[in-house]
DNA sequence: CCCCAAGCTGAAATCGATTACATACTCCAC
DNA sequence: GTGGAGTATGTAATCGATTTCAGCTTGGGG
């Protein structure tokens, strides 16, 4: 059975045959045993609740369908792994890969891995650990950046503000950097205030919009470091009297599907979130089966998506 | 090991001293096989996509991050399972039980489980199959819909539409009903043309707008079967001049996150959705080691969160 | 002094698939 | 008739934990 090119033809029918009549199933424990395998496949999130990830997530789980490996999920935030545990799950023979959805993991933990042999059966998706030799999927943020400021600017734009992601996210940095950089190429004005500190949520959205109310000089657009946030950010400034896009242009990140849907539909940057988890799970099987161990970085292009968030300026 | 309170305290020291110093640690695989169980559990997901899911299953996997079984999850719309997978994945050893959010299973697949004598190990959340005994934990989606109606009616409204979900789905009928009895109750005007057919989705919101837009006799309020439904109505409306909640108040359902930041703020249902994955994970757990066998029903309260969406009408 | 319980040690079977190897048998070519 | 493919069949070891059983040592009570 595990080799059938090798009986002959009627033989195989047989067998076949024996199988069918006996109903005879593979058990996988059994197979997962003598294989030295697990047969499963972690997946760790910063945070299921956030739609930005189901998509991505239902990538992996389809590219995974037709393999033999489970798909294991888990919240990085709701259930934080302690700093033994990831190296542990593969000691113990639960899991044979990890994509990690989380730049945040500790540097302990991947050093734990790193020792124990299985740092090579992990792969980084969207984010990534700074310095950390790992093959990496992401989408290309600093050119998703550079696309949103030159939208800003051409619609004549020169007042454009910022709201980061959270302080120590690889994300932030490379949206940020991408922003300041265009801006810069532009030669558009800069102030310290126009850059808010965020952290990808709604919440910090609805803050940003009190500080942009409270600015003396407001800037006339703002590029936020993901969609959540530019919902957050305009039913704030709706709040606040300021309407959008006629008194603010707003511009998102990501690409969810509620962004089609939002008041006004939302002009944003879209992350291709299936071919993410798709490549992603790819490259982790890849790894899997010809054990390669190059730590490269794969770029997936993004896109300007306009919609009605973005106008001229008054 | 598997009972330490047999050996003497001296001897127990011993060991666990011996664990600590060689390293050991248990291979799952190893263990699944001897004790016939495969150490995980599978939830399905009509579709990973929609945020409601989300915390369901951060609730899910909270409950069983202390148990020694893993969490799979699989999309069914996007990975549809073969009529005798289901059944299929007991038998070959690779789960122990069922978490099923998708009510929409066919009947044929639920036979094979309990041909094979494991339908006891499934239990249904938010969703189940009508006329299948199996346990189920759900909202109370009637009291919800009559919450919804009794609050629009306090506000003084008597024109009051309905956008259903799909057709076929139990949460569809419940909450349609709901709506029907208490509007009955109320003594409010009932035109068959403010029962508009829709499916839990965004598109189906905006649809349902253009609907409503086009009606001679308008409706002044619209209770939506999801909260997604009601901001793609909401969106809809606007396009076509209404606003919300001057001219016409809209009722969600579900409460997800993006409710109380969307424009406006949604008045809707709340689901404890944390709860429920919590207790549809505890029951699962239950029945799998002690093995009961009632399929009875848990109800889980809901609760009216007003918001912005809703006002007396003009 | 014997017996028994409590505790310990050691050996073995079991779960079910994979893998290897040794032994046959058939058929054909030389 | 012999050698060698090509194919079949049978036996056994292995993966690592669980579980059972038999036999051993203690120490204390009768």
């Amino acid at each position: 059975m595990s080799n059938p090119g090798l009986l002959s033809d009627r033989t195989r029918e047989v067998v076949f045959e024996a199988i069918r009549t006996t109903g005879y199933r593979v058990n996988q424990a059994a197979r997962n045993l003598r294989m030295q395998r697990a047969g499963a496949v972690l997946v760790l999130v910063p945070n299921l609740g956030k739609p930005f990830y189901s998509q991505i997530l239902a990538g992996i789980s389809e590219a995974f369908a037709g393999s033999d490996y489970a798909v294991l999920i888990s919240d990085t935030e709701s259930n934080p792994l302690q700093e033994e545990a990831l190296a542990g799950y593969f000691l113990d023979g639960r899991i044979d890969g990890v994509i990690s959805l989380d730049g945040g993991l500790p540097r302990a933990m991947l050093d734990r891995c790193e020792e124990q042999g299985v740092a090579g059966r992990i792969v980084f998706l969207c984010e990534w650990v700074e310095g950390a030799n790992f093959p990496v999927i992401a989408s290309d943020n600093a050119n998703g950046a550079r696309m949103a400021i030159q939208h800003l600017h051409g619609l004549g734009h020169r007042r454009v503000a910022h709201v980061t992601g959270p302080e120590g996210n690889v994300l932030t940095t490379a949206r940020r950097e991408g922003m300041l950089a265009e801006r810069k190429r532009l030669g558009l004005p800069a102030r310290d205030e126009w850059i808010i500190r965020g952290d990808f949520s709604l919440e910090s959205g609805r803050s940003a919009a009190e500080r942009i109310l409270a600015m003396s000089e407001r800037p006339t657009a703002v590029f936020c470091s993901a969609d959540m946030v530019a919902f957050g950010l305009i039913s704030g400034l709706n709040a606040g009297g300021l309407r959008v896009p006629e008194d603010i242009s707003v511009v998102g990140f990501d690409d969810i599907e509620m962004s089609q849907y939002y008041v006004p539909p939302l002009t944003t940057i879209r992350q291709d979130r299936q071919r993410l988890g798709r490549e992603a799970a790819n490259a982790l099987m890849a790894r899997l089966s010809r054990g390669s161990v190059s730590g490269e970085l794969d770029l997936v292009p993004v896109e300007l998506v306009v919609r009605d968030s973005t106008a001229p300026p008054a």
